[in-house]
RNA sequence: GGCGCCAUACCCAAGUGGUUAAGGGAGAGGUUUGCAAAACCUCUAUGCGGCGGUUCGAAUCCGCCUGGCGCCUCCA
């Protein structure tokens, strides 16, 4: 049986239980991309948070349908295309398989379906019609429109009221906010033909069009960034509530916050102000981007900045270096009777680790309180290290560590958060670091073996000498027992 | 002008009626270390933007004010 949730609705404007379409599945449609440019920041977390809903439905037992669409026709990609000289839909193609890239490059799951709008014109055109013929919608130049005014519960999503909407326009429209169903061709755009002439969708038809194909009406979630939730989201629930269909749309909203930038602005595309995933994924691993969004509830806006990453690539580590020290204890036994004998640290852990899975699903059924989620693993990460500090009950406290070892697959399954083995996180941290720092690993080595030969001989003024060169190239060095190894500073000193 | 959201320590951030206000980062001190790093321990908000109110009791509910953001045009 799959374990029951609350979410906050953007329709309720309140967290409210989860009631299912059909018993024991979750249908859910994602706004995509448009795409006509690389995704950025901001987008990404939108596709990791709804990624994250999705792992953790189907964690809870929930046959879940992820459906994430491509808007590959509109007016931004014409514009680029032409500014270009490229052909818009190649165009699009091509952002489709660069937003592949960095989708599997933040370790998103691919959605079950990708329906794109290209793929979908028949049921966008069968769409139309209906609407057309209920009287929702009116054709005009080869053009067709929806009218807003014929649907009463217009606005009941966003709250806003027809009268009081802003608005210069005019144009052929009969009301100031009917919206474009179907563009008539223009001259150089892509075009198909439907019963108004030749032309394309206009940029809301396609979700409640592909929404209804792959999930049907009525399907259990919607999810989208805050900035759609009016004009977009309201005008899909227009078009699709008047198509025939009785019932709502959607049964429930979800919105993530937006990533702002200095000053509290929004990032955006047309702001300029944006770093894309394919730039950042070469210097930091994803699972530090993972950790960063996952770190605020979803809903919230998330400040970013130059250090945010490395803040969260930091935060990661701490992860890691608990599991790392939680796989390294030996030991047999019953877990309950080591523990007894290993006293209160062992205790913890162990009650910590058994803890965790409860603990993590509560936090992430109320709501997919991702923060609170972390700060449990955290808790439970402190309780490791410091278990494992003591060398003695290092041998033996391997059995007292396997719940704690447990929650850490649980994360990486739910999260796809430390989800590497610690030494591959390493090496991965090391790579991408290094490279984007301008450091070569082999004068690094070089460095340290001429630091571990001075060592030797008890030069310490000639070894502090080469750790403070290595240091002020954001080297890191760490001596152990098995000689020394080095890291790359996360986190510039301030 | 309309609609909506937010305000918790130096920074990020959970908590939305009831024991000592989670967690992470930064900072200070300590343990450890040749010195460091990592890790661990201790400390860092008698207070949750301000002012009123409801209540036995409020960061948490209500009102007003201040500040900020999003949407109303393309936007994850």
């Amino acid at each position: 049986m799959p374990s029951p949730f609350r979410l906050y609705s953007t329709l309720s404007r309140r967290v409210e239980s989860f009631v299912p379409r059909t018993p024991g599945e979750v249908s859910i449609y994602v706004c995509g991309m448009t795409v006509y440019d690389h995704a950025h920041v901001g987008h990404a977390r939108a596709f990791v948070v709804f990624d994250v809903v999705v792992r953790h439905l189907r964690n809870s037992g929930w046959n879940t349908r992820y459906v994430r669409n491509y808007t590959d026709v509109d007016d931004k990609i014409i514009r680029r295309a032409s500014r270009d000289g490229e052909d818009p839909l190649t165009l699009a193609e091509r952002y489709i398989a660069s937003f592949r890239e960095d989708m599997a490059g933040l370790g998103n799951l691919p959605p079950d379906v990708e329906p794109r709008v290209t793929a979908s014109i028949p049921e966008i055109i069968a769409m139309i019609g209906s609407l057309v013929a209920g009287g929702h919608a009116y054709e005009d130049g080869g053009s067709v429109w929806f009218s807003v005014p014929s649907f009463p519960a217009y606005g009941g999503l966003s709250g806003q009221k027809v009268d009081d909407l802003r608005s210069d326009d005019s144009g052929t429209k009969r009301h100031p906010a009917d919206f474009a169903l179907w563009k008539a061709h223009r001259e150089g755009e892509p075009s198909w033909d439907s019963p108004w002439g030749p032309g394309r969708p206009g940029w809301h038809i396609e979700c409640s069009a592909m929404a209804d194909r792959w999930l049907g009406h009525g399907f259990d979630l919607h999810g989208g960034g805050l900035d759609l939730v009016f004009p977009h989201h309201e005008n899909e629930i227009a078009q699709s509530e008047c198509s025939g269909h009785h019932g709502p749309f959607a049964r429930y909203w979800l919105h993530n916050g937006l990533l702002t930038v200095a000053g509290g602005q929004k990032m955006g595309h047309s702001l300029g102000n944006f770093v894309t995933i394919r730039d950042l994924l070469p210097q930091f691993p994803a699972e530090a981007l993972r950790l960063y969004y996952l770190q605020s509830h979803y809903r919230s806006p998330l400040p970013w900045s130059d250090t945010a990453i490395p803040e969260a690539l930091g935060m990661l580590a701490r992860l890691y270096e608990a599991r790392e020290q939680a796989e390294s204890l030996e030991g047999t036994g019953q877990a309950d009777a080591v523990a007894a004998s290993l006293g209160a640290d062992a205790l913890t852990v162990l009650d910590l680790g058994r803890a965790f899975e409860e603990r993590f699903r509560a936090a992430m059924d109320d709501d997919f309180n991702t923060s609170l989620a972390l700060a449990h693993a955290f808790e439970l990460a402190r309780a490791i290290n410091r278990l494992a500090a003591n060398k003695k009950v290092a041998r033996k406290a391997r059995p007292v560590v396997e719940p704690a070892l447990a929650a850490f697959r649980l994360l990486a399954d739910t999260f796809g958060v430390c989800a590497m083995t610690p030494q591959a996180f390493q090496a991965d941290v090391k790579a991408r670091r290094s490279a984007a720092m301008g450091i070569d690993p082999a004068w690094v080595d070089a460095q340290l073996a001429a630091r571990a030969e001075a060592r030797a001989s008890k030069e310490w003024a000639l070894a502090d000498q080469i750790r403070a060169e290595l240091d002020a190239a954001g080297v890191v060095i760490m001596d152990g027992a098995a000689g020394s190894e080095w890291r790359l500073r996360l986190v510039s000193p301030t």
